[in-house]
RNA sequence: GGGGGAUUAGCUCAUCUGGCUAGAGCGUUUGACUGGCAGUCAAAAGGUGACCGGUUCGAGUCCGGUAUUCUCCA
């Protein structure tokens, strides 16, 4: 069977079994803090799970693409050292939510693989968990008598805590779970070593390849558990390793789903898979990563600095080193791999096409960016390693090491391996110290406590805020948090006009009033789909009637932002064609930020365009035309615009201004008349092939049109109110210029003649030749007369034969009020042992002041001008 | 969200602990050698040292803030 066929099969069984089939949820995820990405398939469900969203199907099943690389499941450093691990993984699930529960789960798991895909019965085994003592757990029974139906009693294994019990995070559902694994030796092997010693072992050929999940309890803050009203079924199966099942591979880098890939590489880089167990390792790493790195951009997350897009950036510099080392690949060569993975995977998975020169260009640019690190990063270990050797150390200091690491960027193996190269070694225990202090900060600067929600009355939000902005309500449930010493309370109410921020619009503020307490909400989020208001106090009294206020200017400006943002989106298509595609949008009271797929630098004409077309749709008032809930399949046929990398329900909300057409859950004017105008302040690059804009309305545009006009008007009336205001300012720019350069050989020439003048009567003082003035002069100019006076003096002393060798200079100077005090000694008063510096601390004192410098040339300043004249005649070789 | 770094000539970067009128390489311009080009040599132009404020006799260098950017951690 090839993998596009197991994929189906799997769908299609569940399909008989009465189960709605959806599809995969984007990998990155937006609206929940716990979580930066799908790292199973119950992710989508989660909210359904938690109780926060109403069943609607009772059986699902999907195929969804996973990602494990950050926080409590990350495989990321084991990927390519063996071959089972990857980042980004299809899961293969069926759920129940309170409808069968584990009798027909088993049945079906077993019904599947044994009938469906045909897996040797006597290859399989299963566990179940053992119980826990402590936490008042006992043995799961139910699940070990229904297997006992199928699988041999021997082959049903005890499995702890740490295996057989599956929580979703510190607190929420959880349960035990029973695991299917499969024993894919050769028989010469299966006859050594019974398969029973072998499970939950790493063995990577006796695997995990099913987890059912049971969820029948809810853990609470506290660490309690307790009963979960409706039971949920949760499994997953690795697609990856089901194929290596069915296909009589041993690894699952075997499989038609990779070896594409690690062909096209070995094409590349001129290597072959097989040969070297270092190759073998980078291969399998670069085509793991390759396909995690291009399924988030596709889901719309692009590499970046922070957050979420900073761990794919990581994912790409892995496959980046690895290539780097051990293929000798010093060039970008990811991006050319794009060709042979949407050939394996675009049929599955459609977003991959339509995105695909997108991806490339975003791969080839962050690969170039991170050659040029490593670049860097080399220099600077060079530099370090000279030093060493000078030293005759051998061993990198850790610090040295974690610099490079934490703030280069540089990563710790390459250090290593180039030390190796040079006899060298690397004090791994002090990076590590370091690393961990780093990481201590981290976690101290997002420590974040919240206690169990206070729920009050049972109930879901119902959202008001599209029509009105205040609103009668009661509290449902609230919950303390606490971060970084700071306290705030989260409140659920049971109807609200506060909209939480999601789709790029932020949440808004506002007040709660109940009796004489006004309390302010400061900001409204979504979380687990839940309209949580923020808010720094709690109400005296909870159980009483609130009003719920929005605070409406800001409001309003928000929405007059929310709605040019489509009027503009679909102005930019018009100017510079369909292939412009929203990838961000940040809407607030202040502004409206927008990033979109365009590949080159807009015209400035272009941009005038677009504000004019854009102006153009808010003068026609178009009303807003809005459609609450409408199958997403009828949306579309109106010609809606769907993001790829957004997660949509079953039905949608369509809003409309004339021919612009989104699908968009945010609030809007009534008219886009109430947008005022839109003008762009700025169209930059943030990414290749992404340009962001940035655009106020409305007030804000009246605002900034004062100011400039404002400005312009007194620039006009500097130059006279001259009809062409360029033409002056730029007359005066080149006159600036001019003078400037004039002044300074003025300045060179006075002072040229000043020299000599100075030089001619230098006195004669115990045989070296003295010069003592005082002048008005800047410090910078006397800085200039002495090194000239210096200069000409030296070439004198060498021509001609002159009496005296030996020059001192002092000038005083008195610039805007402040005295100061410079004194040169000629090379051979310094070679004598006089010090300028000694001199000219000594002179100052007169002044009131104190210096240094160099022992041929120091200056000094001061307070007292009146002791100047002194200060001049005082200094004295002694 | 937190930590660390960077910002100096058109580009890539020096300038150790505050003080040798801020330097190098590449690039640009000019000149010389050559029939011309390539090349070599010589010279020149090019800097508000990101921005704002402070400490100091003196700040590119120290301190605080802002902006931009890189990087690590979560």
């Amino acid at each position: 069977m090839t993998s596009q066929e197991i994929r189906q099969s799997f769908l299609d069984f569940f399909a008989s079994k009465d189960h709605k089939i959806v599809s995969s949820a984007p990998m990155v995820i937006k609206d929940d803090p716990t979580l930066m990405f799908t790292n199973a398939g119950m992710n989508q469900f989660k909210n359904i799970i938690l109780g926060n969203d109403p069943i609607k199907y009772p059986r699902v099943a999907n195929s969804q693409k996973c990602l494990r690389v950050s926080g409590k499941h990350n495989d990321l450093e084991e990927v390519g050292h063996d071959t089972y691990h990857h980042t980004m993984f299809e899961m293969l699930g069926n759920w129940s939510f309170g409808d069968y529960f584990k009798k027909e789960a088993i049945a079906w798991a077993w019904e599947y693989l044994t009938e469906v895909v045909k897996i040797d019965k006597d290859r399989l085994y299963v566990t179940i968990f053992e119980g826990a003592p402590e936490e008042g757990l006992e043995r799961d029974e139910e699940a070990y008598e229904i297997w006992k139906q199928y699988v041999p009693e021997n082959r049903i294994i005890n499995g702890n805590k740490h295996d057989n019990f599956w929580e979703m995070g510190d607190t929420g559902p959880c349960g035990p779970c029973s695991e299917i694994h499969v024993d894919i030796r050769p028989d010469s092997e299966r006859v050594k070593v019974d398969a029973l010693e072998l499970v939950n072992q790493d063995h990577p050929l006796v695997i995990e390849i099913w987890n059912n999940v049971f969820m029948q309890y809810n853990r609470k803050a506290d660490g309690s558990l307790t009963t979960l009203p409706a039971k949920v079924i949760d499994t997953g199966m690795g697609f990856e390793r089901l194929c290596m099942t069915l296909q009589d591979k041993t690894s699952n880098y075997d499989t038609d789903i990779f070896q594409p890939i690690i062909q096209e590489i070995g094409k590349i880089s001129g290597k072959k898979y097989g040969e070297d167990e270092k190759v073998d390792i980078t291969m399998r790493v670069i085509a793991d990563h390759v396909r995690t790195i291009a399924f988030s951009i596709a889901d719309g997350q692009l590499p970046s600095n922070a957050k979420a897009g900073y761990v794919i950036r990581r994912i790409l510099r892995r496959a980046v080193r690895y290539g780097y080392t051990f293929l000798n690949m010093h060039e970008a060569f990811m991006c050319k791999l794009i060709d042979v993975l949407s050939e394996v995977m675009g049929d599955a998975y459609p977003e991959l096409l339509a995105q695909k020169s997108l991806i490339e260009k975003v791969i080839k640019e962050e690969e170039e960016a991170f050659l040029r690190t490593l670049e860097h990063g080399i220099k600077l270990l060079d530099k370090n390693l000279s030093e060493m050797k000078a030293k005759g150390k051998t061993v990198l200091d850790g610090h040295v090491a974690f610099t490079l690491y934490d703030t280069f960027g540089f990563p710790l193996d390459l250090t290593e391996l180039i030390l190796r190269e040079n006899g060298m070694t690397v004090d791994l225990d002090g990076f590590k110290i370091e690393m961990e202090q780093q990481k201590q900060r981290a976690r101290n600067a997002a420590a974040m406590e919240t206690t169990d929600w206070v729920v009050l009355k049972e109930g879901e939000t119902r959202f008001v805020g599209y029509d009105s902005l205040e609103t009668e309500s009661e509290l449902l449930r609230y919950r303390k948090v606490t971060q970084k010493n700071k306290s705030y309370y989260q409140l659920v109410f049971a109807e609200t006009p506060f909209y939480a921020e999601m789709g790029g619009q932020v949440g808004d503020k506002g007040q709660i009033i109940s009796g004489d307490e006004t309390i302010d909400i400061f900001d409204t989020k979504n979380e687990n789909n839940l309209t949580v208001h923020l808010a720094n106090k709690l109400p005296k009294e909870l159980d009483v009637h609130f009003v719920l206020t929005v605070n409406k200017e800001l409001r309003k400006a928000t929405i007059r932002n929310h709605s040019a943002t489509h009027l503009m989106h679909e102005a930019l298509r018009e100017v510079l064609g369909m292939h412009v595609e929203q990838k961000g949008s940040y809407v607030s009271p202040e502004s409206l930020r927008f990033d979109f797929s365009h590949f080159q630098k807009m015209t400035q004409e272009e941009i005038r365009q677009v504000e004019r077309l854009t102006n153009q749709k808010i003068r026609e008032n178009f009303p807003l035309d809005e459609f609450r809930n409408i199958p997403i399949a009828e949306a579309k046929e109106m010609g809606a615009m769907a993001l790829f990398g957004e997660k949509y329900g079953e039905t949608v909300r369509v809003v409309r201004f004339g021919s612009s057409t989104e699908l968009c859950g945010g609030t809007h004017v009534q008219a886009t008349g109430e947008i005022g105008m839109l003008r762009i302040l700025s169209e930059s690059s943030i990414a290749a092939g992404i340009r962001r804009i940035e655009a106020i309305t409305g007030h804000a545009v009246e605002k900034m049109m004062d100011l400039q006009q404002d400005t312009l008007a007194n620039v006009r009336e500097l130059f006279n109110n001259t009809p062409d205001l360029t033409k002056a300012i730029q007359r005066s720019l080149d006159e600036n210029a001019e003078l400037r350069k004039q002044v300074e050989s003025f300045m060179q020439k006075q002072i040229s003649e000043l020299k000599e003048k100075l030089l001619a009567n230098a006195r004669e003082e115990n045989g070296v030749k003295v010069i003592r003035f005082q002048s008005d002069f800047a410090a910078e100019t006397i800085k200039t007369l002495v090194f000239q006076i210096n200069n000409t003096f030296s070439e004198q002393i060498k021509n001609v034969d002159s009496d005296s060798q030996s020059l001192m200079v002092v000038i005083g100077g008195l610039h805007e009020g402040k005295p100061s005090l410079t004194v040169l000694l000629s090379k051979d008063l310094v070679d004598k042992g006089y010090s300028a510096v000694n001199l000219v601390r000594e002179g100052a004192k007169h002044i009131q002041g104190g210096g240094g410098g160099q022992p041929f040339f120091a200056t000094a300043g001061g307070k007292n001008p009146a002791g100047l004249a002194q200060a001049i005649e005082s200094i004295k070789l002694a």
